[in-house]
DNA sequence: GGCTAACTTAGCCGCATGGCTCAGTATTCA
DNA sequence: TGAATACTGAGCCATGCGGCTAAGTTAGCC
């Protein structure tokens, strides 16, 4: 059992401020590495661990062009966040059945991780 | 400042399946600490770290009535989630001055300058 | 070629998380 | 009263996170 979620990953990586703050960045537009850095008096191995967690669960993208790396923000990946908080609402209101299009419609962890309770 | 925390805790609080299973349940009703535990295959000192994390955060209350602590969900903590997603999606929008009303103590990143888009 | 900028890799450290067991406490019930 | 139920507390352990430094690599520029 406990079968990973991608949502395990997108909350982690949400639950910290450092990394909401570069997701917020990048909400308005690409930004290099060391740009997104500049911001946090941190060394940058450590504000790499951070790009490298967003990018694991997807909430971004980079690419290397020459000698900087550019990240881009992939708002899909938030959709797994908006479908959740549905799924839940949902629950509250009584009404299983009408979440399963958000569910089932969603990718297939969100899936595994509702058949996980019943 | 400082009002992160409460966002740190119930992403963190959010990211593990256990506690979003228990979540899940307590959509339909208060249950007890035994009643939740039971779906788990873990000790129950192990399940009560995952409810002692659930309360700390707020998601959850919890009520001691004779020998049974009885749970129930706080649905308004849920609130927090929603406002970030709200901000998040205006810093698409490209417009911040509007969600201002969610997210009154944003830190100074908060702020972006209308360029791409209306 | 040689210098600098922009990462990148490797490795260390302290603390928190998520699991466990082995008791202990407090109600409830026969 | 005594036993069973339902937690609760203390403490152990492995893993992972978030920070650091030091050194390496790659690209761009004079």
């Amino acid at each position: 059992m406990a079968q990973y979620s991608r949502l395990d990953g997108v909350f982690a990586a949400v639950s910290d401020p450092t990394r909401r703050a570069v997701l917020r960045r990048l909400g308005t537009g690409p930004a290099s590495i060391g740009e997104l850095a500049a911001p946090f008096g941190m060394a940058l191995p450590s504000f790499m661990k951070h790009i490298g967690y967003l990018e694991k669960t997807g909430l971004i993208t980079t690419r290397k062009t020459g000698r900087v790396r550019v990240c881009t923000l992939e708002r899909a990946s938030f959709d797994a966040i908006e479908s959740w908080l549905s799924e839940q609402r949902g629950i509250w209101a009584g009404r299983t059945d009408r979440l399963e299009q958000f569910v089932t419609a969603a990718d297939p962890d969100t899936r595994l991780d509702t058949e996980t309770l019943s």
